[in-house]
Parts: C-alpha cells; structure tokens; sequence
DNA sequence: TTTT
DNA sequence: TTTT
C-alpha cells in the first residue's frame, strides 16, 4: 500500500486527452512548495518540487474544465513509475495517479481567463463528440464526491 | 476534507452486527502505540491511543471473517462524530468510519482461535441469513482491492 | 502510528492560552465540509464534520497571529482522546493534536481584524512577560518546516 | 505540502552510506503490493509498484541495524526529484525522501542474518569513526517519536 | 511551470 | 483492551 497527498498549484493549464476507448486523460503539473526558517542561517528558505499527475475518467474532466495555470487543487493518489526505451536506454517516469482532486481556488485573476475557458469548453466538446464516449459505464469515478472517502454509507 | 490514518493492533475481537437492511456493521476497537525516547529524562516511554473503528459492508465483513484480538492492521478513514442524549446531557462520541482497511498479519497466537472462528462463522450466517441482503447493491465496496486507491484504468 | 489530515475553514477565531510554563496553546474549530451528488436522487449533498484542534509552541502562535474565523488551513496531526469527569461521570472529549499547519487563505475580510489583532497581541505579551518563558528552548518547531511530527509537548 | 506514506518490504538488505560530515545515509527499496479481484474476470490481481526510499541520520541507522531483504516497514516521507546528466542527456530520478519509519516484522528468517549484522556494524563504525561525527548535534531526529516530519537535512 |  |  502506498499513497500520496498533495496540495499546491497547477504550473500550467491541464492537458486533456483521450484514450482510444474514450476516456478522459488529463496530465498536471503541480508545485508543491513549502517555506520555512533556516534553523542555522535564520534565513526564509523555500523549495518547489514538482509531481507530475495524471488523472483518469470524470476527475480528468472536471480537471479541463474547472483548472488552470495557478489553481490550487488538494489531490489523493498513488505513486507510478513507468519503464520505457529512449534512444535505447532504459529509463523511468514516477506520476501521481490522481484518485480523489479537491479544488482550493483560482489564481487571483490576470484578464484572460473568459478567452481560455471558452477556448477549452470547444477543444473538449470537439475531443469528445469525435470518439463517443465507449467511456460509459466507467463510471465507478463519476459522480463521486471530491473524496474516495465517500459512498455515504444510508444508516 | 478530512482524513485518517491508523495502524494498530486490535484490542478484543471484532463486533459484527446487521443494520436493518442487511448491511454488515463492524465495530472495532484499535490500539495505536507510540514509542520514543524521552529527550530530556532519556528514557523510553510509550503512548497508546485507542481509536474507535466503524467499517461497513465487505470491509465488515471481512473484519468479522479475519481479525481477532491483536490482530494488526492499518486502516484509512474518515473522523466522526455523533451527538447524542445521555441521562439528560448531550454527548459526543467520535469514530472512524473506516473506508479501507488492510491486514498486517496476526498475534503470534494463542491456541483458541480455531474455536473463535467457527463461533463467529455461525453467527455470521445466522445474522445472514435472516434479513436477506437487502444490503446486495451496496457493491460499491464489494469486490473492491485494499485501497480505495483502486480502480484500475486499463491502460 | 495514527494521524489526521484535514483541510477546512475556521468556524471561529482561535483561543491562544499559555501554559504554566508559559507554552502557547491554541484551540481551534475547524469546519471540513465535503460535497457530492447522491447517486440516487442526483441532488447535491453536503455534509460538515467539526474538528477540535490544538496546538502548541510555535504552531499555535502563528494561529494566533494570522488566523481568524472563516480562514482555510491544511493540517496534520494526531487524535488525542482525554477522559474527564463531570457531574460524576466519565467522559471522552476527542482533539485533533496539531503537529504542522499551512494557511491557505484568508476570508475576503469583513472590518474588525485589526480590532482583533490589538486584543490577542496584548494578551500574549501579558502572559507570555508573567510566566517568563521557561518554554523558551522548546523551539524544536519554531522555524520548521511545514510539516513536522515531532516535539513531544510535555504537558 | 505533499507526503508519501507506505506499508511494504524490503526489496533486499538496505544500503547505508556516510556523507562526508559523517551523517548516514540509507537507500532501500520498498516493494509496495496490492491484490484486489478484477471486477470483471473475477480473477485474482496483485501489482506491485517499487519506491526508492532514502532515509538520514538516527532513522537511516536503525534501518541499518534492524531492516534487511524482507522487512516489512511502514514509512512517512516526501517525494524528491533529481535531476541528473547521464550520457550528455538529462534524467531524473524520483525518491522518497523518509522522515518516519515504523517496523512491522521481519521476515521469517533464512539463516544468514548474523553473518550480515557483523559486517553491517563494522562498517558502520569505521565509517562513523573516520569523519568524526560532525553529524553530531542533528539530533533532532534521535529519539524522536514514531513521527516526525521535520529536521531538513541540509545536503 | 505555480502560489503565498 | 492491543502489540513490539
């Protein structure tokens, strides 16, 4: 068992994707930052690191149309290091497979956000409608509360 | 958003009972032991705290099927807490709703588990059997891996 | 090993109190909501649970000094559950014990902060010049880094 | 803020290094499993997913002493990204970074475990011996709780 | 590449 | 009330 928790901020706009089946791929940049005094220096000091997410299904969704560059989003997810070849060497990519998103609030604002969301809703719809959602029934994800912590149990 | 986290040793066996739909409900009683040294006295001391568990479903029913008394496990969950009339005073009382659950292997044992577990067994299939699992659909849980961390994408 | 991590709103500003010896100790309400669609009746559900935070040394200065009611944080800690008499029967009162915390914004501000400000800031030098810090060297949290499990509060 | 929490075993003995003013340094890897039934063939599934761990300072030393291929661990930590040039091509390589580690029990023995305790102490001390503990005072981490998410290492 |  |  093994799962990460992180709160920061989208380093650019989500990318959304789909997979052939039609279901929805979106690939984040988050920076998670943390500040704190130099016990010795006494000096502010800070440092970014920076996780590459992926999310799948309805949590990729709601990623393409509610996140931008600058949104701060609270994430549950699991480790995932991929092998693959590049010029014939063997190396590793480490992701953070989004299970749950919490949206923390949007950049304070700089003009052209109208423009931009009106420039993705087309980009999906387009993405959408072309491979028709075979995606369906995996819907074990849509619907669901912000947190995997949740089919409320009726009693 | 709110979570727990917990890994412990079970304090007595677990207590299975039905709701009224069939749904099984499990209550456990988890102890979490710290141990440090002290940095001033330099000796060793130890803190336990006992968290109350609430699972529900599979998740119950495999606690009633395979813990016991100092069994160990760590669980993920969620904190809640209930009011409640008592003698004319209003109480609270604060669990965790447990959403996953994994086992982490049993006390070095103790010679009467055998009997305990035909003893639960039975019970199990009593309780069972009478309301009639009107409890079915509730698959949400059923079937699912350790983690909520699950859901596989395929691909 | 047990431990919490919450993210939510402050129902109310914080109450710093020192201890006898002169160690900062905040209490806090914090509001962690959750909102989902039913996947029944499709409505919005929404759903609040409160916890009771506390803080010591450095942690519940900074809550003091920069939090106020309706503030947004992320907290890590651990549950901490004290048994007390009253009116002759035992009780149980459960805490969220704050080891680290991170401000994640402010309300949009409603007038009376600096008011609020004056009073708590003259309430701490009060107590703090009596007791004379004999909680001084317990410094172990002040500069920390965001996240910290550790200084064992001694009291 | 991010953090990684896992509960897994040892790939193989871990690896305790010196840096050059004499803190210790551990690398080991942590087989992190899962098994759940595929909801659609029903059969069986388990995948496991590798983390590089790398402890420092008190923790690293007791991974040294009491850890080997097998143990089963449960640890707290951060994700770290480094970047590297290898072949003139850049890489990077994600650990985590443990500021907690709990023991679970070790493997049911194989035999050569005396063998690798000896060599393992020696080492230790004539690393340890050489650079003469300028590592010394970082005990923020000795006798530190279960948890603690603190003390940055500062190389 | 983010944010406070 | 547990466990190491």
């Amino acid at each position: 068992m093994q799962m990460v928790i992180a709160l920061g901020n989208l380093g650019k706009d989500p990318e959304v994707r789909y997979s052939q089946s039609g279901m929805p791929v979106a690939n984040v940049s988050l920076a998670c930052s943390e500040k704190w005094t130099d016990k010795q220096s006494g000096e502010q000091v800070e440092k970014t690191e920076w996780l590459n997410l992926v999310a799948f299904g309805r949590t990729a969704e709601i990623m393409g149309e509610y996140l931008k560059k600058g949104s701060k989003i609270f994430i549950q997810g699991k480790l995932q290091t991929d092998k693959y070849e590049k010029d014939g060497q063997t190396r590793y990519s480490t992701k953070v497979v989004v299970k749950s998103m919490q949206m923390l609030g949007q950049p304070s604002g700089n003009g052209n956000n109208g423009q931009k969301h009106v420039d993705r809703g087309a980009n999906q719809q387009n993405s959408r409608s072309a491979p028709q959602p075979a995606y369906a029934g995996h819907s074990a994800d849509s619907g669901a509360p912000d947190f995997d912590f949740d089919d409320d149990i009726p009693f």
